[in-house]
DNA sequence: ATGAAAGCGCTAACAA
DNA sequence: TTGTTAGCGCTTTCAT
């Protein structure tokens, strides 16, 4: 049996409020009545009843994080940092996955919107007018996507696509492919329009596979196409994806970076980890989940004020969206292209494997906002 | 403005302990009424809102997560199936990070405890006698520990540990070393234990070393020690542990398998994905999460009755403890030893490279109960 | 089958 | 500075 507010006013004999007021206004108690309640709370082990205190205040000291897939590699630092930063502005966490489902991200946005101050769409799959439509139901940051009027938190990876081709292309590549990502995901949309662009600008002729899940299942299954299409070069969605690839056309006997070069995009923890190690597009995910919190949080003052039913929803927040730097990451998975289309083998193919550990690639976090 | 039950009740033209009953108790209502209720519900778009109901009835319909470290990949599957599980059940899930510190484990508990029917406490590192005095507070379910008295969902690494350790014995290493975990982890001292005991009655001679942070720099961190033990072969107390340390041998040039053997436990999807692909102990941490929801759930009537302050909380669930098999799967990390007690490099240590992803390794997943 | 009324634990005017 | 009162959204006796 859990103590309760009157349990400590009986105790230090005061009124219920005064014991309110010692958790939520400190300042408006008599100091000595304060320590007196304080000790009787503690000895009760007394702590305010949340959901009871959102009754009336409207605020959970809750937030919804609802994820494409939590056992996907990308994801988990960003859940990590976003709980972590909440936990410091003292809320709590759902955390929802959607297996890449539209339809139960927006079922999660209702069922959580009553217990949350706010939710974190990361990946969203559903469609821009229904985010649009559940933004009026529960304060929305969304994340990896660009939805207009929305707080969103992208990171570049139109820029990132670009320098991976521009990188390829500066390997002599001419003949790519591009490995595109689930339907319905701005990521990918993103990354196809700048990759194409920037192969287009680059003279080079870019074949687009896909759409595909967003796995190394999903790779490896690319594998013959890629062999068929006779491409010397591959950019990939995600990490996942390239080490699949690499992965399937292993089994074809085809080797990586000395027949084909593969770049990822992400550079989670396992792309230092296989062999060769992957030259990637590094996203910065914890980054990301710490600016969506904070900027779900910077506005909410919460108070909807007793009984002042609103029509005219005023309290916009301020939808500042947010564009987080990208960097190419270059390792041992691209190389050189040979004059009959096929990498070459040689130093940037084969480095010193040897060598310890090194400084490791830093990831720019610098977020610079696009629009405001 | 979120419609409530008066809005609901003022459409349809009943009183709110109709509309109440609607939703809980739909057999007590009249079929027209309840059409009628049910229409006016959807179109207000109302949603019994979770909070206040928790407020009477004594359930919240959300349980907590808490996790050693969510960016550790043994995690993001566990939590996957946890939520899933959880959600299935009409359950929603706070998940919460205690960066290994026994400290936020507790206070997370506390600070979660009402707003949740119970706490899954994944791989706590706090005492034993803190997680029983915590249980009083709310019920718990432990995984990956054993504490008399509660529910736990355990995986096999003893087992597991002896098995991986037979398997090096049979290739016949008899200088073998372990690296050991976490201090505070149940997981690691089962493991030391079983593997203690299967090095000595095979006659081989088993140097620990640590306690060490579960990490891949934990194990990166070790490789010098293990160079200047002489060990030919080594268990690990995770997969990133034994993948760090395969980096570290390779930086001073020993080669895994054909200098050092090496095995890890877990079988996180990486292992699978490194080269060498990793010898290691299959624990079912899908299964774990499912299990450890279900435990939570089963005696979950709620109905804290009314009033009833029952000093004698006897509604104390059947504690069982179930055990979960783990299994060695035998992949490229471990090969024979040489007489000199290093490892041989041969057929065993490198399987051809070509061949296909394979039928894959089953994990047991059986779960027997070993106590109650 | 439905309504009336009390109350879960708490906060926030308002009074004193 | 403290107490009084009303009530957040909901469920649950108890009547009717």
């Amino acid at each position: 049996m859990p103590a309760t507010i009157r349990d400590v006013a009986r105790a230090s004999g005061v009124h219920i409020s005064t014991v309110s007021r010692t958790f939520s206004a400190p300042h408006l108690v008599n100091p000595e009545t304060r320590v007196r309640v304080l000790a009787c709370a503690e000895e009760l082990g007394y702590r305010p009843n949340r959901a009871a205190r959102a009754l009336i205040t409207g605020r959970t000291h809750n937030i919804g994080l609802i994820i494409a897939d939590i056992a996907n590699p990308f994801f988990p630092p960003l859940i990590k940092a976003a709980e972590s930063q909440a936990r410091h502005r003292d809320y709590h966490v759902f955390v929802a996955d959607t297996n890449e489902d539209p339809v139960a991200e927006e079922e999660l946005v209702h069922a959580l919107a009553k217990q949350v101050d706010g939710v974190l769409l990361c990946s969203p799959r559903m469609s821009n007018s229904l985010i649009e439509q559940l933004s009026r139901e529960v304060p929305l940051v969304v994340i990896n996507r660009q939805v207009a009027g929305l707080p969103c938190v992208m990171m570049d990876v139109g820029q990132g696509a670009r320098a991976a081709i521009e990188h390829l292309l500066d390997l002599g590549h001419r003949k790519l492919a591009l490995l595109s990502g689930p339907r319905g995901s701005w990521t990918s949309r993103e990354i196809r329009r700048s990759a194409v662009a920037a192969a287009r600008s680059g003279g080079a002729e870019l074949t687009v596979l896909g759409p595909n899940p967003p796995t190394e299942t999903g790779g490896a299954g690319l594998a013959d196409q890629v062999r068929r299409n006779g491409v010397s070069a591959v950019l990939a969605y995600n990490d996942l994806m390239a080490i699949g690839l690499i992965e399937g056309l292993d089994a074809y006997g085809i080797r990586v970076p000395q027949d084909v070069s593969v770049v990822g995009i992400d550079d989670i923890t396992l792309s230092r980890l296989t062999r060769p190690k992957l030259t990637t597009v590094a996203t910065p995910t914890s980054a990301a989940g710490r600016t969506a919190v904070d900027m779900l949080l910077q506005h909410d003052t919460g108070v909807r004020a007793r009984g002042v039913r609103s029509g005219t929803s005023d309290d916009r927040r301020t939808t500042a969206q947010v564009m987080l730097q990208t960097e190419l990451v270059i390792r041992d998975s691209t190389a050189p292209a040979t004059p009959d289309g096929r990498s070459r083998s040689g130093a940037v193919a084969d480095p010193d494997p040897h060598c310890p550990a090194g400084p490791g690639h830093p990831v720019a976090a610098t977020g610079g906002v696009v629009a405001s």
